[in-house]
DNA sequence: CTGAAAGCGCTTACAG
DNA sequence: CTGAAAGCGCTTACAG
């Protein structure tokens, strides 16, 4: 069976498509309600869904938006997606996802196709040093948000974030109020922007407090294993640490596990922070005491922001800044 | 900046638009390597991305697939998601995905708006009694395969499923194995087929042993908080039990929560085993003993068959049973 | 070896 | 109150 198209519903109604495609899309300030009805109806018999593919060609609006994930099996992302999910499909709008694997190859490759399919717009998590992708879009007229990562250069592009530095800040000064001297840090891979500025809030943190000392810094990547590796290698260099700062939840769910099956208690051995506070900081038990971002909410208004700058209405705030917040669960003591 | 079209390149090059799409497409058989030459480089330097939309509306085809998950933000959605994406995406195809939350009415709504989207094939994974969306696929022509979930009607449509029933029984046999005879079994929620399937699988196990007693069934959702919420209850009704068989593992991280916030300790005081083997099972200590599903392998062939059905190709198996496997670990002593 | 032309299913400016 | 016609950017059967 093939699909009906406005050309049969015209037909079967005795008007023009033109008609139809009126009161189809409301424009049909001045067609008589007998028309509409009859329209109508055999909308309904002939289960018509309009070939939006058609219509985009036509509009040049696809009603769709891209997502760029470094993975959606990592629980932060998730939870962004479906935020901005949620947050699309209130508008109206389709996501595509793409999976990046932080590889900026990969994202190319997607930013390419996602231009190809004249996506209104992306939300773009980046993976590293993302120019180039970022170039295509802006050539191609293509809105683009930055969200969570920043992007070397286009600090100033929209974009919503947290406040990575002041966020490790307060943490450290909770450690430090709980009279831990020795705090370990973990950060994330030194490609991507905000592991970076986390690590410089540490270090910021940890020389006023005139504890910093540059071997309890290791390098883990954002992800579960992560957290494991670098757990087991802080486990073999370094003696007697009274708290380990992992700069996202993940790596210190990972961590934890480590600690865990190495015998150690926590918190009574050591305290544990995280970053992030996704869902699954609550599932571990103790639960993880971690720095909270409001993730639903990045996700949700990163959609709103570029549907607010695909429909070019007014922007209140081209970038927008998250303060995080210090969320004091059962990992510290 | 205006995007280049292929008018753009055929100008340039002095050549007609059938000839330059001939060679983008590769159908060049018969052009002269002096005009692929020329519609290449010009090609490059008008930074030319086709538009696809265009392609689409002559073609038939999308190049992008639907799927429909009840939550990305459940661990077990987001791997089989994640596995699509990565097949769809060497077979070049994009994925746009829906969160239906197991709502019917949301999941047709969808459907509508996807089969709008001229998707070439959606992956579905059933929120319910999902016949109505199934209906608005087969009457439109878009071929689907189901996946993990059941819809009643349609068992023998496309489809890629665990042998839920089997899997179960496993675990049974291996707790009665271990001795444990009191054995709690949190089901999933009644609306969904594969929740009954695996509770059958229970009831029919322990008959067999003699063991059974209806008032260790109690129902979960599938959700982490399904999870925590039964297990409250089972604390509440039922005195020394020996394990709790949890019908997916994000219920069983839920649970094993509950239970060590109220001083159990597993798997001494409590035996407990979940279903699934999502990554998360292993970040718990200790780790979760459960029934296996190969969640990437069913992702990726998912697609596959989608794939080979949008393409006509021959089908080997018009539904693919995977068989789960025990994992022992941890929870189980 | 290459091109003119029709068509995919819509939208929209214009005319009446 | 309604319609004819052009156009969106491709593909493809056909002709030469």
């Amino acid at each position: 069976m093939r699909k009906a198209t406005m050309q049969d519903i015209a037909n079967k109604a005795g008007v023009s498509k033109t008609t139809v495609s009126m009161v189809l899309n409301k424009k049909d300030s001045n067609i008589s309600s007998a028309t509409k009805d009859k329209i109508f109806k055999i909308t309904q018999e002939l289960n018509y869904i309009p070939n939006s593919i058609a219509r985009s060609l036509s509009t040049r609006k696809s009603g769709t938006i891209g997502i760029m994930v470094p993975d959606i099996t990592n629980p932060f992302f998730s939870e962004i997606a479906r935020a901005i999910e949620d947050a699309a499909n209130f508008f109206e709008y389709n996501v595509i996802f793409c999976n990046s694997d932080n590889e900026i190859e990969k994202e190319e490759k997607y930013i390419q196709l996602l231009v190809s399919k004249l996506v209104d717009g992306v939300i773009f998590i980046a993976g590293g040093k993302s120019t180039k992708s970022i170039d295509i879009l802006n050539n191609n007229g293509v809105p683009f948000v930055l969200v969570d990562r920043y992007v070397e250069g286009y600090e100033n592009s929209y974009g919503v974030y947290t406040l990575n530095k002041e966020g490790i800040i307060d943490g450290i000064d909770y450690l430090y109020k709980e009279n831990k001297r020795k705090i370990v840090f973990v950060s994330g891979s030194s490609e991507i922007e905000i592991s970076n500025l986390r690590l410089d809030g540490y270090k910021e943190a940890m020389k006023s407090y005139k504890i910093y000392d540059e071997s309890l810094i290791f390098e883990g990547d954002f992800t579960i294993d992560g957290g494991k590796k670098a757990t087991e290698e802080i486990l073999e260099n370094i003696k007697d640490f009274d708290a380990i700062f992992y700069s996202n939840d993940v790596m210190a769910l990972g961590g934890m596990k480590v600690l865990k099956r190495q015998g150690y208690t926590i918190p009574e051995d050591v305290s544990i922070i995280g970053f992030d506070n996704i869902q699954l900081s609550q599932i571990v038990e103790p639960e993880l005491t971690t720095i909270g971002q409001p993730i639903y909410d990045i996700g949700k208004e990163s959609c709103k922001l570029l549907i607010d700058v695909i429909n070019e209405n007014d922007i209140h705030e081209k970038v927008i800044k998250f303060k995080p917040k210090l969320i004091k669960r059962g990992t510290v003591k």
